[in-house]
DNA sequence: ATGACAACCTGTGGGC
DNA sequence: TGCCCACAGGTTGTCA
């Protein structure tokens, strides 16, 4: 489920139940995610007292007193708040329990997410990270130059996480419909104001998502728990086949990198 | 370096 | 009604 906004909202969503709380145990029930969760993990995490709750692309940085336990939540995660003893129902892998009776608590059907305990915020996987689409770094002359030369589909160039972070399917496809830029054109054939009108496009659409609350597919939920309520106006994503809001023409979809790719085909060149 | 593609895993929905 | 296949929000690793 998560997109940045997912991640962003789950993160702040969760930060003011964890923070300055101590961790009275930790379980986990399935290890088996994208990496095997840490056997040490209980041991170390345990008495640990969180300090800081910060998002590096979609990667969740819980920061304790004892190290940074770093949680991605793959395809299909969640973390909610809920209380200690309330039944674990299938796939609920891991639950971190705080010493108000509470417990951060996370489930994943498809386990392609993962948790990590770092002791420092350098790591493989935060090693060759793109910069964050709502820094003021990413802009569209650094879309400009990195695209120089590439022949990728410019949908995937957005997507690539060394380009820049946390461009994910669903606001790939948005940003390029509300750029008017075609998603299969050449990376390295689109021009500067058009990405400056993209990089621009990016910002809004996951800007405005986080705000409200991300998009809710099947079961998102935030933290807390509440839904979001971006989904309502998705432009193009999952509208293959029904007309465009701005032109009337049908959408269209077609496959990159084996994922679905839904555009107007007189709106974006 | 680049780009194409398989892999990880379960659940769901559409077509027959 | 039920079965089977394709596909779903992400990312890494391999290979040509």
């Amino acid at each position: 489920m998560p997109e940045l906004p997912e991640v962003e909202t789950t993160c702040r969503g969760i930060a003011p139940h964890i923070l300055d709380r101590n961790v009275r145990d930790v379980i986990v029930r399935e290890p088996r995610l994208r990496w095997p969760v840490p056997r040490r993990l209980r041991k170390i995490l345990k008495g640990a007292r969180f300090t800081a709750v910060n998002r590096r692309a979609k990667y969740l940085l819980l920061e304790t007193d004892k190290g940074i336990l770093m949680v991605h939540l793959g395809m299909s995660g969640s973390l909610r708040i809920m209380p200690a003893d309330t039944p674990a129902l299938f796939h609920d892998h891991i639950d971190v329990v705080l010493d108000d009776g509470r417990c951060l608590r996370y489930h994943d059907p498809r386990r392609f997410g993962s948790f990590h305990w770092l002791q420092t915020l350098e790591h493989p996987l935060l090693d060759h990270l793109g910069p964050e689409p709502l820094a003021a770094s990413f802009d569209g002359s650094y879309l400009y130059e990195r695209s120089r030369g590439r022949r990728i589909p410019v949908k995937q160039f957005i997507m690539d996480g060394k380009i820049v972070v946390g461009v994910g399917n669903i606001y790939a496809n948005e940003a390029l419909f509300m750029a008017g830029i075609h998603p299969a054109r050449a990376a390295g054939r689109v021009a500067l104001s058009r990405y400056e009108l993209l990089a621009q496009t990016i910002k809004t659409v996951l800007g405005d998502a986080i705000e409200q609350g991300g998009t809710t597919l099947r079961d998102f939920v935030g933290g807390d728990g509440s839904p979001g309520y971006f989904a309502q106006q998705l432009r193009v994503y999952g509208r293959q086949g029904q007309p465009c809001r701005a032109c009337k023409s049908v959408l269209k979809e077609i496959r990159k990198g084996g994922r679905s790719t839904v555009y107007c085909p007189d709106c974006q060149r």
